[in-house]
DNA sequence: GTCTATAGCAGGATAGAC
DNA sequence: GTCTATCCTGCTATAGAC
């Protein structure tokens, strides 16, 4: 037997081997069978312990999805508590680690932009809580951060676009490492990881219309 | 009949009617039926002119997606030869309208970033053709034209990554319509998109490490 | 080139034994 | 809770008439 079946119960083995797939091949491209194959349990298991296949994919996202969005919004708080300022600096640089580098392994990131990509480019049902549950109280927590530090003149709108924009990288940085990889020309090493963020944090934060005296 | 049947042979409304379909739900979700129903044409049509499902994706991919990725390329180009110089700013205003404003119409510009993003995810035999045809021409010039505004300590890959950030806003703004639209409280309308196209622009340009004289 | 008919298979879901 | 066996639907692909 596979080390996966020591001491977890078989819906927690459908959840997590249904993560994976559905992230690598999206929700139609995975069948059931598939799924209770990798789990090592019988094809049934998914009808009895969820319903059925759909009811499987909400409840991986609710309970495995949310909980890794959590982790990573933990783990900006802690890096930005080690700040000792709420400088835009230090509030940009928390976010690109916590995304880019963070509490999850290289696979669970990719696993976990993945899904939310899917989800952004076919929305289901998952869709509407991650907006209303994560995405939307970030945001509106980072723009409230970063608000104090801008020109007067900036209105909530232009804050967020700031804040979708750099978000927009981070994403886009995680989700899209093949091309990024053949055009930079090497692989997602840690030093390269390290650049990334780098670079994220100068053009992000030289990119904000900041008042003067809040670098 | 419909209007779409009019002076255009099957093979062309099976191509535009795959492009849509495919966009919108993804390969694995679309079937042959759904192609042919939606082309008014035969379920066996797809096989006779492309042999078969993948072939169908592929011609598709080739003859509709590169020929629109060579309009954007072409309109970046004309934005610029209007500009007069080749500074960073211009460069910059020319790719961001050419991309979000640019020659395709609003459900034209979601399907092509829609295919490009389901490449991303889930690479087929057309991705390996999209980035070497396309994005890797595409952004190797834009480093050119960028490198001799830059400081001379930035290196190719820092130079690269000033680029794909900005591809990455673009990108995200034309795929992430709908949690954006969400999050910033109203739709993609045409004055929405200029203060796109300026936001766009301004962050890129004070992001960019550039030398003094070359705004 | 376009059609109908159908082969052949894989999918989701369930019934019922254990 | 887990299994086997099976139903039924829908898919891709093809053969062959027109």
């Amino acid at each position: 037997m596979s080390p996966d079946n020591k001491g977890t119960t078989t819906r927690e083995r459908l959840l997590k081997v249904a993560e994976t797939l559905f992230a690598q091949k999206g929700y139609d491209a995975v069948s059931v069978r598939e799924i209770t194959n990798a789990a090592h349990c019988n094809l049934a298991a998914v009808n009895y312990h969820f319903g059925n296949k759909k009811t499987l994919y909400l409840h991986m996202f609710r309970e495995r999805w949310m909980s890794r969005a959590q982790r990573i919004r933990a783990c900006f708080g802690e890096n930005l508590a080690h700040c000792a300022d709420t400088s835009p600096a230090s509030v940009i640089k928390s976010l690109a680690e916590a995304l880019i580098k963070g509490p999850l392994t290289d696979e669970e990131r990719l696993r976990h932009f993945q899904l939310i990509i899917r989800e952004m480019t076919k929305p289901t049902e998952a869709f509407e809580i991650v907006v209303e549950e994560t995405m939307k109280p970030s945001f509106e927590g980072l723009e409230q951060l970063f608000r104090p530090c801008l020109h007067e003149g900036i209105d909530e709108e232009r804050t967020l676009l700031n804040v979708l924009s750099i978000f927009s990288m981070v994403l886009y940085f995680n989700f899209a490492r093949l091309p990024v990889s053949k055009i930079i020309g090497h692989a997602y090493d840690e030093p390269f990881k390290d650049r990334l963020v780098q670079h994220i944090v100068q053009f992000s934060l030289s990119g904000m219309p900041l008042k003067e005296n809040t670098l």
